[in-house]
RNA sequence: GGUGCCUUAGCUCAGUUGGUAGAGCAAUGGACUGAAAAUCCAUGUGUCCCUGGUUCGAUUCCUGGAGGCACCA
């Protein structure tokens, strides 16, 4: 038989972590996470990591596996992720990866092409420029260094602009010239699983969520992370709104209903990566799970 | 009960000296190759409370009504 990576894809609060754990069950085998804000060890409550007698119901890999202060993105994460499923199909035919990052879900199953590693110099370095002179500034500079890619990207987006000019500068090759868009060979073939719901159900499920969140002690998570709230793994929704809350910009009341909405925001903008997908197989949020193992199984 | 003010987009409110209307927020659609829970782009959705009148034409002026707020009884 041909390994197997069965992929659970969907918006926050959907229910992807429940599903992926009874097809692990059912299928005896093991899950990947691929979901960018749960690697961090010292985020728990605000990333909804799966609770104890979840991750004892089937092993869970890359949950809480690094610290926030570590550099973490999602080349590394397609290698490891790979490594680690070299390793998981020795023992399995089929593993299951869940997660709502729509791009670290894609570094594994589709692949990104290949970047040099370069100097983090040079991104502090173009920030400070952005910071002093403007986006105009990195505008120009990716006129003259990769004027492909200038015509194409999204002139407006810092990251976007710094992201080139960093290959650009570190590598001393256009951008572009390192952008085949080729799907990599893997030696597994992928089902992916959507879930999906009606919009309000989704925003319903999200704030509530939110208010569990917060009675189960989301604040005093926050709260202990002030010091580091400038660090990338913390730009995340539920920290941000609460450091203004610390910060005393915003009342308390006003940071929860506002990590309800960029919450809401999130789910928006995870279903528009999602749609894309055309080999997704959708199913409504409370579809039955021996309903999906059925139809998986009928694919095999 | 009386007087005054208010009623326009999902919300808060502008506005039209009479030619069927627009801001902020919310919302919606989209992009996305190592920051991705990030970042960026686009979009105005409407019995202008109801009724009758004046008018070529009323959301705007007038009559009556409904609801809300304030003050006086």
């Amino acid at each position: 038989m041909n390994e197997l990576l069965i992929s659970v894809i969907g918006p926050t609060a959907i229910g992807k972590t429940k599903l992926a754990i009874e097809l692990a069950k059912h299928f005896k085998t093991e899950i990947i996470s691929a979901d960018s804000r749960q690697f961090y060890k010292e985020m728990n409550i605000g990333t909804a990591v799966p609770a104890d007698d979840e991750l004892s119901q089937a092993p869970h890999h890359f949950i809480q596996h690094r610290s926030i202060q570590d550099d973490y993105s999602v080349g590394d994460f397609e290698r490891e992720a790979l490594n680690r499923l070299d390793t998981l199909y020795q023992k399995k035919d089929i593993v299951i990866m869940v997660g709502g990052s729509g791009l670290y879900i894609n570094a594994v199953t589709k692949g990104l092409d290949n970047f040099p590693k370069v100097n983090a110099e040079i991104r502090l370095e173009l920030n400070k420029r952005l910071d002093k002179n403007g986006i105009s500034s990195l505008q120009e500079l990716l006129k003259t260094e990769d004027f492909e890619y200038y015509k194409k990207v999204d002139l407006n987006n810092p990251h976007r602009l710094v992201r080139a000019l960093e290959i650009c500068i570190g590598t001393g090759r256009p951008y572009s010239s390192f952008l085949k868009s080729e799907k990599k060979k893997r030696r597994f073939k992928t089902i992916t699983i959507g879930l999906t719901a009606e919009r309000q159900t989704i925003y319903d499920r999200i704030n509530q969520r939110v208010g569990l969140m917060v009675s189960e002690g989301l604040i005093e998570e926050v709260r202990n992370l002030i010091d580091y709230q400038h660090l990338n793994a913390l730009q995340t929704v539920g920290y941000r709104e609460l450091f203004n809350y610390f910060k005393g910009d915003w009342s308390l009341e006003f940071a929860i209903s506002e990590i309800q909405k960029n919450t809401r925001r999130f789910a928006k903008r995870q279903m528009t990566w999602f749609k894309k997908n055309e080999q997704t197989l959708w199913y409504e949020f409370d579809t039955s799970s021996t309903q999906i193992q059925n139809d998986i199984e009928k694919l095999l």
